[in-house]
RNA sequence: GCCCGUAUGGUGGAAUUGGUAGACACGUUGGACUCAAAAUCCAAUGAUAGCAAUAUCGUGUCGGUUCGAGUCCGACUACGGGCACCA
């Protein structure tokens, strides 16, 4: 019989259509029930790419392997069909998108079944078919009279010449991608959706559910909470007061100045008189810049004065207002106090600006001891430009090298003690002063003193002029060599705490935004960052002054789009300036035809809708919205409808939801690991909260499919079009079931990996064998076969336990071990034989329904055959070869029998040919059996 | 810059809680079958030395813990992904 994969495949697609195998009972509840779902794909023009089949054969191997189990299984698949290139055909064509559309879904689902799925195709949508997104409208709906959607003013990305608004990736160097005309930043109205208002529902569900730990982290860096406070600042000389948000109001007593944001409201009414043309030029030229410039530009700081002053709240400082495109108006209040001793931005903002800087917190070095002596002293680090060489004294045994150390006396500031010090000790004096260093904190034992201090130590940084100098003087225990070394001896000699952090203060200059203890902060002096948080945060709200705040990054989700392609907005402009939705009876509201797609003059191609547009009923009159939904809209539900997908009285049966949900495995690319997956969890959370969906976490286990890279081990595209892999062609050369074990066998399911055409070929020769072994070999028979007992009961556990965990790479290469195993044997018992044929369906359908019917039999499909149950005593062998190691290098095998005493495999080990003579002339100090595993022995 | 992930033969990749590194497959080499080829079957295949038994080295680099480390800990390097003035 010849393996004719053609001619099978056709058949058993066939077959599972005509008899609606895989038609999903949806009310029979009588089954425990399992849902595998599939991201749905955009039906783009090009069809089916090599990435898509992997993650479909990943669900489908778990839904036939349900199936086997006695789940009532529900994988659905659809088409996420509103998008941009649909729109491009039509601009282009003068045709409706819709046909383009339907063309491709055509085109989708055809090479789709002949992949052979076992999706149940009587539950496809599509969700720009008017009956599906009819639903997508009315859950907006109820968003948008929740207040969850609404209109809000936000800075966007405009263009006058396009009158649109883009997004970032449509701005390029402040120009618009299509036409290049100037993007400026502009306050406008636009639809939203509140997403910050589920952040914490949003945080709280990923502790809960089964998903990959990155594309958790990724969410979580884009809801990006932080807990602050709010500080009000009163502007000098006016009544009125700015909020700033900060998460370091511990450091209050070191602000120095402050800033807000360009479009900050108050910058107007406070901005002096001298310094308004300044101020307003600089506004001008940051609504200029997109976004993108204000944070690629990131290197250098820019900003104005603008000649008013803020008083600090704790201690009534008078510090200066700035404005800066470095405090975006978008996040927290939009205005900032600034911190340059302990924050990056305001350190190189301060710099630039020669604003002071205020230490009020020090770094802890060494470890604290009882009984120690408070003193304040200093560091000095003398460097030679010249030469390169920096002035250390060096202590030998009693303390290693060092630079230039000491106490300081009453009433001497830390420069006069540096100075004096270096003098005394290494004779120095024509010296160039630098600058200061961040104080540190430091806890230590003194050899020549023989006590233990803790010092308030400030660093000072030197230039060497000349070589001038005077006579050391030293005290009698001061018994060290001056000596001038490069930076290398420094990184490699210089060992102690505070020396080797004073060094690094000096040649990195930066904020310490670290932990330590405060200074300068009269009673948050001596707290750590935590403790000074709290206290702060209570002093502030028992002075009226300021209060604990969360901020999050998360922004308003623009909801609108100026395109034709996508969901109409059911709203009505009315003419008195108020909103009116549609009543449910009104929905769907369809789009109309056009006779050309095209926004013209960057307007909504709805705009073109004259007769839709108006809107005149039962006394209400008005202008319908002509923004259409972005692409997220309707995929933001779809897992819902495949459940109730003809449902005309809601959007899905509520009794089929609560049976049904939720997703118990969905597989997809990373890619969407924020916009789908984090847009889907917002509006179930929002469907939740409302009763309408009875579950929090739609997707109870996540997994993301690698990319399949071409041959040459690049992302498959238009840059090497030689390396793309059609789906189709391989079907056509080697066939569905081929196609589908090599994408499962290439390796992990999360790994990208390199397609490889010799790999098709292997997979393909596996099939070939297996069909050889049931046709041609003539070795099935009811008889039983010892031989095989133990790799079969193996083979079904491991095949059973990684498809669980879709390890299917491994399950493959087991079903490989097992056939050759049986290729070894006369006898291949049809109990084995039938178990084999179940085990391999899910991966190879197509085959295995050909030879489960024509070779062993049988005269139904296998898709409802009971899965092979194994015993776990036959998995196991009662004799094992187990290592044995010499200090561990293996020098030998044993093989003993399971229940063999410790006793007697040591001896056995011993007496193994190649361990006696490793063991001559050699002394056994231990040996060590563990049982089952390894046994080593330990020799002198 | 910050956060996350990965690193194993010629290649894709295996390796439960630390316990015989390289399963399985591809490729390569040799052999069988054949007039020949394809297909198929058998054998070898980490590197080095050796006829061999065997020995030494070997999981990105350096160090540590351990009787024993691909696996655990510390430092680093390279690549991939995410975020990027978020106060």
């Amino acid at each position: 019989m010849e393996y004719n994969f053609k001619k099978i495949e056709k058949k058993w697609q066939n077959y599972w259509e005509e008899n609606q195998t895989f038609k999903t009972d949806i009310w029979d509840f009588s089954k425990p029930k399992y849902y595998a779902l599939d991201m749905f794909p955009y039906p783009s023009g090009v069809g089916l790419h090599a990435g898509h089949p992997e993650g479909y054969t990943a669900t489908d191997i778990i839904s036939r392997m349900k199936r086997m189990q006695g789940f009532n299984v529900l994988h659905p698949m659809g088409y996420d069909s509103f998008g941009l290139p649909a729109e491009q055909y039509a601009v282009q064509t003068g045709n409706h998108p819709s046909k383009f559309t339907n063309e491709n879904i055509e085109t989708f689902t055809k090479q789709l079944k002949e992949l052979g799925f076992d999706y149940d195709w009587n539950r496809c949508i599509a969700t720009s078919d008017p009956a599906y997104y009819k639903w997508t409208q009315w859950i907006f709906k109820n968003l948008y009279e929740d207040g969850y959607a609404k209109y809000v003013d936000m800075p966007v990305n405009w263009c006058e010449e396009l009158g649109t608004v883009l997004s970032n990736d449509e701005v390029i160097d402040g120009k618009s991608e299509r036409g290049g005309y100037p993007v400026i930043r502009k306050n406008m109205r636009q639809l939203c959706i509140d997403q910050a208002a589920f952040a914490e529902k949003l945080l709280d569900g990923l502790e809960c559910i089964d998903w990959p730990e990155s594309t958790k982290e990724i969410q979580r860096n884009w809801i990006g909470k932080s807990i602050g406070a709010h500080v009000d600042f009163k502007v000098d000389g006016y009544e009125d007061k700015f909020t700033v948000f900060t998460t370091r109001c511990d450091t209050l007593f070191g602000a120095t100045y402050c800033v807000l944001a360009p479009e900050h409201d108050l910058v107007d009414k406070i901005t002096t008189d001298e310094m308004r043309s300044e101020v307003e030029a600089y506004k001008a030229a940051c609504a200029l810049k997109n976004d993108m410039e204000r944070t690629e530009l990131n290197k250098d700081k820019t900003g104005v004065f603008i000649g008013a002053y803020a008083i600090n709240p704790v201690n009534d400082a008078r510090i200066p207002i700035y404005i800066s495109d470095y405090v975006l108006a978008s996040y927290g209040t939009g205005a900032i106090m600034a911190v340059p001793a302990h924050d990056d931005r305001d350190y190189e903002f301060a710099t630039k600006f020669n604003i002071p800087i205020i230490q009020v917190l020090e770094e802890v070095t060494g470890t604290p001891h009882e009984g120690e002596e408070t003193k304040t002293s200093i560091v000095a680090i003398v460097y030679d430009e010249e030469k390169q060489k920096y002035l250390t004294i060096n202590w030998g045994s009693n303390g290693g090298r060092l630079f230039i150390g000491g106490s300081r006396r009453d009433c001497e500031t830390p420069l006069e003690c540096a100075l004096r010090e270096i003098e005394e000790e290494t004779g120095y004096i024509d010296l160039e002063f630098v600058r200061e260093l961040p104080r540190i904190n430091h806890h230590y034992y003194a050899y020549n003193k023989d006590k233990y201090f803790n010092i308030d130590c400030t660093g000072l940084l030197f230039k060497l002029k000349s070589d001038k100098k005077t006579h050391q003087n030293l005290d009698d225990d001061e018994n060290f060599s001056v000596e001038w070394v490069d930076e290398d001896v420094i990184i490699n000699e210089v060992k102690d705490e505070l020396h080797k952090k004073t060094y690094e203060y000096s040649k990195n200059q930066a904020a310490m935004t670290g932990d330590g203890i405060h200074i300068n902060s009269e009673w948050l002096n001596g707290l750590n960052k935590m403790d000074a948080i709290d206290k702060m945060i209570d002093w502030l709200e028992s002075h009226n002054a300021g209060s604990k705040k969360v901020n999050y990054k998360m922004r308003e989700w623009i909801f609108a789009r100026q395109r034709y392609w996508g969901e109409p907005v059911p709203i009505v402009h009315m003419d008195n300036n108020e909103t009116h939705t549609l009543s449910d009876e009104e929905l769907p509201l369809v789009l109309p035809e056009l006779d050309d797609y095209r926004g013209h003059n960057g307007k909504a191609p709805l705009e073109n809708a004259i007769e839709w547009k108006n809107y005149n009923k039962d006394g209400i009159k008005g202008v319908r919205e002509t923004s259409t939904m972005p692409g997220s809209a309707g995929s933001s539900w779809y897992f819902l409808r495949y459940i109730d997908p003809d449902n005309t009285e809601e959007f899905a049966n509520q009794e089929l939801l609560k049976h049904w949900m939720p997703v118990d495995l969905y597989v997809g690319g990373p890619e969407h690991a924020v916009g789908h997956l984090m847009y889907s969890r917002i509006w179930n959370h929002y469907l939740f909260d409302k009763g309408l969906s009875p579950v929090e976490e739609p997707f109870k286990k996540l997994v993301h499919q690698g990319m399949i890279l071409g041959e040459n081990g690049i992302k498959m595209g238009k840059r090497f079009p030689k390396y793309v892999v059609n789906p189709s062609d391989i079907v056509r050369d080697y066939g569905a079931d081929t196609l589908r074990l090599y994408e499962m066998f290439m390796g992990p399911l999360e790994a990208s990996k390199p397609w490889s055409s010799s790999g098709v070929e292997g997979a393909k020769k596996f099939l070939d064998r297996i069909w050889r072994l049931y046709t041609e070999e003539n070795k099935i028979t009811d008889e039983d076969n010892k031989n095989l007992e133990k790799i079969y009961h193996a083979t079904v556990k491991k095949v059973t336990n990684d498809f669980e965990s879709l390890s299917f790479n491994t399950a493959i290469s087991q079903l490989m071990v097992f056939i050759n195993a049986v290729y070894k044997e006369d006898k291949f018992p049809r109990v084995y034989a039938e178990g084999f044929i179940k085990l391999l369906n899910p991966i190879a359908p197509h085959i295995t329904e050909e030879l489960w019917n024509t070779v062993l039999g049988h005269d139904d499909t296998i898709a409802f055959e009971s899965w092979p149950e194994y015993d776990e005593a036959k998995t196991i062998d009662d004799e094992i070869t187990i290592g044995v190691q010499i200090n561990g290098k293996l020098r030998g095998t044993i093989t003993v029998s399971l229940d063999e005493s410790e006793e007697r495999i040591k001896e056995i080990a011993l007496n193994e040919e190649n361990v006696k003579r490793h063991l001559e002339d050699k002394e056994v100090v231990k040996v060590i059996v563990i049982k089952g595993k390894i046994v080593n022995i330990v020799v002198k």
